[in-house]
Order: structure tokens, then sequence, then C-alpha cells
DNA sequence: CTGTTAGCGCCTTCAT
DNA sequence: ATGAAGGCGCTAACAG
């Protein structure tokens, strides 16, 4: 390994200058940088980061942290999708990802704590956001840097989170629905925990409240990730006395899983049901009907987080913050006007 | 934050015997260890990583590194599968993922040039394979530890790497077809510059001349990632004078696609044409029908990687390997029996 | 068994 | 504008 030394040496400096020309201090000569730096280049010369870290106490390092593996979910495209738009932040900004996942919950808080305890990382990107979350209280004692992406059930303004406005999201999506003729519409949604099926749902119900539809406690399904749990609840659907006309559902893999048992069951979408749903994900293009759903910009929530932690680890004093990404809905094929 | 020495002063042994007790080094006496361990405990020590990968010249850390995001296929359930595989290992070892993306060519080269130079990992795991890859090679030129999941296109048994036996799969898979009368089967795959696809279709003329069954260019399709162009290869095949009552898909993602696009044809499936694929993601359990696919365990692709990646950067001198993984069918409803 | 010393590669005063 | 020296936190000889 070449070091700052051996650039000296080659060059007659001392290290000192050879570190000063790597910072580009300005008062190192023109003459000497020039020098040092085709010293630098031919020796192939690269600082190496762990001395560096040392002394700068500073890693230039974040962790993104996965929900733990017990939720399915993992196997959403939101992931991948929201890794790289970290990773275009961290990219540009010469800063470095660390990921960590594990089976559960425990897991993941031991590596958390080995991450900021041996000084892996300058800060945190929480992918999930879960209520007496160890992980998000251990992060707030040891006042380390992180951010969470969704909304924390905890201490919402003095955590730095990115979220979509779901409320929002959803309220308008439903109101797509009922613009198009649909008066029953149902809605399903993952574990009512998640903030995320909260905030949707709300949004729903307000939308049919506007319309002065009912709001009925059947038309409503929370199930984690449908397998059998979520086929039955469809068929119950189905079978009631006023089956819906539309369905508003949280996630678009979750659309698939119910447009592929609507249509077993005879039902075609949209002509007999209508089904809207959220992310956007490449899937919901590729499949037919294309889905029509509410584009929640995944990549950037993923860019915004990262940038505003580097924000914090950089400026431990930088403001909590509360961003909040655009949505955008994008019409497809799986929404049909009904007409009264 | 607390270091070793502040470790030992309360303790009133020497640095280095800290270090020693951190080490569970068997010439300390049980009795300082029990003391020293205290001391750590009370006042919350945790041995600082760089200042020891630096004096170790190790980092206890991996790369992961995606494909170009150039690719949609990044949306692929596959990557975070993957992943989690790759982190069940790294977290038993108490290793850390470095994950790297980026959004062209270029720009992953310059990353990963920057991770090795400035040592922040012992190795290095590929998530894709690509002729004359100028990643590959800079690693090989600096000899550096990396494995490769999926299969190298030059110098393969130099390259440990890790992959399905893909053309025995795809053997496979055709069989199963042929098996239950199909005659006429097509084949549908991603880039023809990608092995797996070259494997998985000479998997299948293997199975058709096996069979004695005509194997035909016009029942052949390459298609990146069907959106527009995937679909008119798909109304091609079906326009054929004889057309096509299987095929063979190297994606599940794509069977998806090819799948709504043939229920919108009017086609059925499975009672007109049967389908199969490759991967077992999740979708495919959740589709109607349900696809009938080959499970290549990506976990476990993952996991292996891993595995043989830190066993080459504790021991440099170790063998190239090229590890298989099993792979299995997995029956489900997209495949009738079709009689002569 | 344990303490002392040196040094990993870099940065940063403090001099000059 | 540059050099010399010290130290970041840790480990690894080398002594005892």
């Amino acid at each position: 390994m070449v070091t700052i030394k051996d650039v000296a040496k080659a060059t007659g400096v001392a290290p000192s200058t050879v570190s000063r020309v790597i910072a580009d201090n300005p008062r190192i000569s023109a003459e000497t940088k020039k020098k040092v730096r085709k010293a630098m280049k031919d020796l192939g010369y690269h600082p190496n980061i762990n001395a560096r870290n040392l002394v700068a106490k500073s890693t230039k390092a974040i962790a993104v942290i996965m929900p733990s593996s017990a939720d399915k979910a993992l196997q959403n495209p939101f992931f991948p999708e929201i890794l790289r738009g970290i990773g275009s932040i961290t990219h540009s900004m010469q800063y470095s990802i660390t990921l960590s996942s594990g089976q559960t919950e425990a897991e993941i808080f031991e590596e958390v704590q080995r991450l900021v305890h041996g000084s892996y990382v300058d800060g945190v990107i929480l992918l999930y956001s879960r209520l007496e979350d160890r992980v998000t209280s251990f992060l707030r004692e040891m006042k380390f840097p992180f951010v969470i992406v969704g909304k924390p059930y905890e201490n919402m303004n003095e955590i730095t989170h990115v979220d979509n406005d779901n409320f929002v999201a959803g309220k308008e999506i439903t109101r797509h629905l009922i613009e198009n003729g649909h008066e029953k519409v149902a809605f399903i949604g993952g574990s009512k925990e998640l903030f995320v099926t909260i905030d949707r749902e709300a949004g729903y119900e307000a939308a049919l409240q506007e319309a002065g539809l009912e709001v009925s406690d059947s038309y409503k399904i929370h199930t984690e990730f449908l397998k059998s749990g979520g086929r039955e609840a469809v068929e119950t659907l189905l079978s009631l006395d006023i089956p819906p006309t539309g369905i508003v559902i949280t996630d678009d893999l979750m659309s698939v899983g119910v447009l592929s048992l609507l249509e077993e069951s005879g039902v075609r979408v949209p002509q007999d049901i209508s089904l809207v749903s959220f992310n956007n994900v490449y899937l919901s293009e590729i499949i037919r009907p294309a889905l029509t759903t509410v584009d929640i910009q995944i990549h950037e929530l993923g860019a915004q987080s990262a940038k505003a932690l580097i924000e914090k680890t950089v400026n431990k004093s930088e403001p909590v913050k509360r961003i909040s990404i655009q949505h955008q809905i994008v019409y497809r094929d799986s929404v049909s006007k009904r007409l009264k």
C-alpha cells in the first residue's frame, strides 16, 4: 500500500505537505501541488479511509436499516428503488452506504448498536417505522443522527422524517373513483399498525364523507400480505349484498394479488370492479389491466432522506425536518366509468 | 467517546491488557478479565472500528455491487432477496455490507475503485456479470478478493462464482411442458447477452431435441423487459401459423407481463397456453394462475456468495470455487395437460 | 500474567 | 509556503 509518506519521499516534501495538497489547502504553491499530484498518480496513491476516519472522527458513511425480514414485504420492489434513491445522493457526496437487515427485530437492534458504537457510520436511515421501536429509542438516547422514511410513531416533531402525504393521496385517489361514478368503494390495506395504512385509509374515508357516501366497516379489509388470508377477505367482499364497484388498495403488489383473485372468480377489471392503488412500481405498468395508481416517488423519498441525514451529520444542530414528497396519480386502465 | 485508555485507567491496568481481554486472550487471569469487562460495561465502552481496522489492515466489511440502474431490472424482487441472503451470513460473522449502486457503468467503476483503494472493504460481490466489464478486470488486476453471482464471461475457472445450473434447470422445466403433452413450445428470454438467458435457452433447446421436437427460431424471443417491445413479440408469437401451446420464460416478472398480454388477447392460461418460468419470486405465488416456476434459491445464492467471499478474504490463497446452487421446480397452476 | 513501547496512515497544531 | 512533532484508538511485539 502506498501511503502519504511514499508520496512525500518521492516528491521530496514533508508528509504534511502532501496531506495539505490532498485537502487542497490554499497556502500550498501551485507548483508543489502539481508535483505532488503527479507523484500521487504515478505511485497510485489513494488515501486510507480508516486512518482518515480515525482522526476526523467521521466516516462519511450512513447506515440503511431495512425492516426485519419477517416482513415478507421485503420482496416489495419498493426497496431496491429507495436504495437507488439513497445511493444517488450518497454517491454524489462521496458517502458510502452500509446496509443492515436482519431476520428479527433483536438482530437488527444488535446490529445498529454495533454500527453506532463502533463508529461505523455517521448517521442512520430507518426504512420502517414501528411502534415502541427499540432502535428508534436507542438512536434518540444516543443523540445519533437518523431519519425515518415514513412517519414516526412518537415524538413526530422531534424526529426528522420524509414521507408522502398519504392522507391527501388516499383522498385524491378515492375521489377519482367517486368521480367516475363509483359509490360503493372498498378499501384493502396492510396491517393497521402501519401509518401508511392508517393515513391512506383516513384519506379514503374523508373522500367518501366529502361525497356524502357511507363509510362501512364491511368494506374495509386489513390483511398482512395476501395469501390465503387475503383470499378469503376478497371473497367475503364479493359476496356482500351490495358488493363494491371500486377498491382502493394500499400497495401495487397487493393489487396484483387482488386482481388475480378477482379474475379467477370471473370478475373483470375494470368492467365489473375498478381498482386503484399506490406506489407505481414497475409491475403496475406491465400487468393487465395496467394499474391506475399513485406515484409516491420512491426514488425521491430515498434521495431526500439521504440528503436530510447527511445535512444532519455534518451539522448536528440542523433543525428537525418533516419532508413531504409530492405524489401524483398515474391514470391507467384499472378504472372504468360507471353510469349511475 | 470512551476509549481503551479510560477503561484501563478505571481498572488500574494497562491499555494493552484491556485490548487483550477484548480479544479474549487466554493468558489474562480470569479475575482481571472480569474486572475489566465490568469497567467496559460500566463506562459503556465500545471498540472504535476505524482504529482497529487501521492496525488490522482489514475492515470486516464487504461491498455488494448492484448492476447499473440503467437496468430497469433493478426493480426485480431478486435483489432484496439476495441482499437478505448475503446479510444472513455477514451478520452472523459480524461483517458489514457496503452497498454500491450507480446510474451508469462509469459511476459504478469509480465507486468500486474508491472502495478498494481506500480500504473500505475486504472483498466485493458482483451482482451482475457483463462482457468486458471494467470492474471485473480491475478487481482481477488488483488481485482483490471478489465473487460473482452468476457466470463470469471470461476466465471462468479463475473467478469464484456462484450460480445455478441454468442449463439443467432450463432443460427440466421445458421437459415438464413436453411431458404434459406440449410439442410446440416457445421461449421468451431477456437480453441474449446475459448468460442466464443463454444457459436457460440452451437447456430449453436440449429438452426439445431430446424429445425429438423441432427447434424453431420463430419460437424464440428476446426482449429487454417487456413493455411495448415485448408486447409485439408476444403478438407475433400468437399469430404464427402454428402458435405455441407452451412458453418457457426466463423470469417471473416477465411472466407476469406475458400473462397479462395473453389474457388481454383472450388467450387463457393455462387452458390455451401453458407458462413456466424461473426464480420463484413471491409474486409468482400471488398471481393467478400461480406460476409453475423453478425456484433458484435466491437467498442461498446470496448466502453462499457471501460465505465464499469471506473465506477468500481471510485466506487469500483459498482456491477458486465454482459453486452451484440447487434448483427445484415448484409446480403450480400455469401448466395444463394437453391431449395429443 | 501484565506493562511498555512502537506504529498503523492520516491530519493538525506549532514552528519556521 | 512548508516542516516537524504529536496524537486519533487500537494492536502487537518485546520485556519482564
